[in-house]
Formats: C-alpha cells, sequence, structure tokens
DNA sequence: TCAATAGTGTCTGTTAGACATTATGGA
DNA sequence: TCCATAATGTCTAACAGACACTATTGA
C-alpha cells in the first residue's frame, strides 16, 4: 500500500497525511464507571440533529496504519491512550439483494474497520458533544456501529481470559477484590470469589506484595501486582467459567 | 454504502458490478486432504513468475457485500459453495515509519479482509493455475496473505467448539471417529477417544442412527447425525480440552 | 488365529461451585 | 457490640485423561 499505485484507476493522491480512503477506523473506546462499563459517544456535529450519536470515526488512514489510526482517535477524544487495543472485525452493511436506501455509517463509507479499546478512567470530559453510556444501554447509532458495539464487546469476553486486559485497567497495585470487579464488568457476569482465587493462584498471574490497602469498614485488603508468565504460556490457561 | 455516496469526493461510480474498491477480499479456502488440511492458492498469472503464488482475492466489491464476494470467489476457484464461511478480520501492511517498499499484498489494495472457507472435498482442479497447499507447509506467499493464513487458522481452531465447521465438512451419516478424526484435522492436534465421545454425549449434538458402516477390516461402527440444540444454547458448550 | 477398528468400563487426580468459618478493621 | 469486607477451609459432584477391556469384522 501507499506511494506507488499505479494499477489505480484514481487520479494520484496527495503523498502526505490526510489522505481520505473508502474505508474508515472506527473505535468502540471502552471505560468502567462505578458498576458499569460504559462506552464513548460523540454526537453530531449538525446542529439540527442534536439527538444523533456516533461511534469516534476517521476516513484519513494518514499513512500510520489502521493501528495507528485508532489510537489517535482514542486520544483526541480522551486525552490519554489506550491500555489495550484490539481489532474487532470489518463491516459493511448488509447487502439486501433489492434495496438499501442509505448508508449504516455516518461518514458514509464503504467499509469500517472496527477496534476496541480500553481506558483506566476517563476524565469527565462530557463537553456536550461526547459521553459516556452504559454498553447495554447506548444511545441511537447508526446501524453498522451498533453491529459493532455489540461485536466489540463479545470480542472483548471472549478475549479477557487470554489477555491481560483486565490489568490494563487497574491500577500497579490491586486487591483482588478489585481485580475480580474488573472481570465482572467485563465479562458482564458476577464470578464466584474462592473459584475466582484459585484460578488465580493456579495461573500465577499476581503475586502478592507487603502493602494494604485499609479503607472503609472491613478487614484491609492486601495489594497485589500483576507478574504475567515471561514468553511461556501461562502455567494454567486461566479459565474463568467461574460462578 | 452505495448508491448515494454526495459527499465523496471522488467521481460518480459506475452503479452495477465490477466496481474496484481500495480493499479487497481475501479467500483462506480450506478443505481435509488426507489426514492433513490443506489450503487453496492460485499461480500468479503472469508467465514471468510462474512460481509465485496467491490467495483468492477480488477487488471488485460488485454491489453484493463482503460475504458474496468471499463465497462468489470459493465457487469460482472450486466449482462449489463453502459449507462454513466467516470472517477473519482486516489486514493491511504494517506501516513502517520509514519506508515500505512495496505492498505485501497482490492487488496492491490498501486493506483486505479475510474470510475463512471451508469445502468438504475438493475435486481436484490442479490444472497448474491453482493448488492445494498442506497448511503448514505453504508456498511462498505476499506477506500479507501469509499473515491471514495464519490468523485463518488461529481462527478456526477457536471457532471450532462452537461452531459446527466439523459438521459441514461431513456428510450427513458419520460415524464418530469420522468426526473425531475432523475435529482433530481442524485442531491440528490429537484428541482422547474416550473423552471426546462423552462430551459428545453431554452436549447432545449427536443422535445415532440404525445405519451401520461396514468397510474394511475392524468392527462396524454406527452413523451418527447431527442433532443442532434447536435455538437454546448447547446443552453444554462442548469443551475439547481433551487428551 | 491375527490384525484392525469400534465402543465401553473403571479408576484416579483435579477442579468448579457451594457453603461455612475465621480474620480484621470501622462505626 | 455490630457490621462490612477480606480471606481461607472443607465438602461434593462432575469431569478429564489414562488404561484396559470387550466386540466385531476381514484377511
Amino acid at each position: 500500500m501507499r506511494e506507488r499505485d499505479p494499477a489505480l484507476p484514481t487520479t494520484r493522491q496527495p503523498r502526505a497525511s490526510l489522505r481520505r480512503s473508502s474505508h474508515s477506523i472506527d473505535v468502540i473506546v471502552l471505560t468502567p464507571r462505578g458498576r458499569q462499563l460504559s462506552v464513548l459517544c460523540l454526537r453530531a456535529t449538525d446542529p439540527r440533529a442534536r439527538e444523533r450519536w456516533h461511534l469516534p470515526s476517521d476516513r484519513s488512514v494518514a499513512d500510520e496504519g489502521m493501528e495507528a489510526t485508532a489510537r489517535r482517535l482514542v486520544h483526541d477524544a480522551t486525552g490519554v491512550d489506550p491500555t489495550w487495543l484490539e481489532q474487532v472485525g470489518a463491516f459493511a452493511d448488509a447487502a439486501e439483494p433489492t434495496l438499501t436506501p442509505q448508508s449504516g455509517h455516518p461518514a458514509e463509507s464503504e467499509l469500517s474497520v472496527a477496534y476496541a479499546a480500553v481506558i483506566p478512567k476517563a476524565e469527565d470530559r462530557s463537553s456536550g458533544e461526547q459521553a459516556w453510556f452504559v454498553v447495554h444501554e447506548p444511545p441511537v447509532l447508526p446501524p453498522r456501529q451498533r453491529v459493532m458495539l455489540e461485536a466489540a464487546l463479545a470480542a472483548i469476553r471472549q478475549r479477557v481470559d487470554y489477555a491481560p486486559i483486565a490489568f490494563r485497567l487497574l491500577p500497579e497495585l490491586f486487591t483482588l477484590s478489585e481485580l475480580q470487579r474488573m472481570y465482572e464488568l467485563l465479562l458482564g457476569r458476577r464470578l464466584h470469589k474462592a473459584s475466582f482465587r484459585r484460578a488465580l493462584a493456579a495461573a500465577q498471574l499476581v503475586t502478592p506484595t507487603d502493602e494494604w490497602r485499609s479503607e472503609g469498614r472491613g478487614r484491609p485488603a492486601q495489594y497485589y501486582r500483576f507478574t504475567p508468565r515471561a514468553s511461556g504460556a501461562a502455567a494454567r490457561s486461566v479459565r474463568f467459567d467461574l460462578l
């Protein structure tokens, strides 16, 4: 790709950034808020359609690659870099054999490549131009982006057992209860406490520290640290079928 | 997408088929051959580069949708429709910050959407223009397509426990040994016989018939039929951690 | 009889999930 | 004292994997 493209029947493209492609990069930015997982949505710029929302999206794949575009989209919207990012897939509108009146995507791109991104905590920039929505109660989105949101959630739930997504959402030191709550947030269901800790111990994913947390009422909790198994596959693949 | 696209700065597209996009659909066509899983590759048309191979690919997303394009690619190359088809993801060439001398894709498309397809058995059309390669010993492919092949195999292994891929590769009636061999082929590893059958029974995925197979030496095998659990999720999610 | 494949029975170690109990702080 | 949270111990049913065994055909 890029630079030489003599076979293309289109006109020569400007060589630097801001070239518009026929496809877009769309990002599902997720963050924990309270007991819920929330997704970042942007308000339509058109003042006549203030109740139309959409996901961060960009068609200028500026010689930077898809993942870099997704990362930039997250940074521009939230001010921070995602701590985890992964492609979900490519989406077009369902090709109805007879009629497809209008695009299911705000930028009218033929094709959208969706990325799921997570950031630890969102500084509340609810400027009116953007807002966080609980993932199960999103605003009305363009059809294609609604599909992408569901696919992103499914992808995260599938990968959370094998990728350190939960740890990327927590600070360096965390308690096992905090870790479990993060897993529950990502998976969207409750886990069994004893089994959760047994699985963690078996996988040797965390090591205790000397730090303790004492806040609020109950017994202080020990802080743990994430200690991924160096290269060699996880001692056990950490199956959280729990609860 | 399609038809109205007033926002696009490009010239008006011809409305019907054979419109070239900036992205391609590439298909990883897989079929069981003997004890191995094989992938379909096409020979370069350029007579000066007869040892260059590539995956079936098409840039004319002819108002038909990505999946239909993938299906057509399979049909054109093999004469049959795929019995299972699923998107793997979108792939571009790694954006080296400094230089990316040439495309990692034969059609020089910016972006390729990969689909994994399986067909039950390949009528041998090894016309010299195309050939089947054992998946672990593919020919030299364009870099992007090599990545897509590996991703397709990983995707299949991940989904084989939840999607009826193995059954789509077998005839209506099959023996449990045949089914197990198909799973082993797709997963790329041996399974434990007793555990395999226990898991099948627990998941209630198959029901015995009155037919028996008697061919070759050993004891005749009973034929089974695939009986998916109607809608309601599988009684058990059929975990084949076996062996 | 042997070889080859199909299918089953039994045993053992592991583990998920339930449940109960102890531990330790704040109000 | 009571309450809330953390952490651990024990029990049971389920199950994966190993192993051995029986069953049934053709050569």
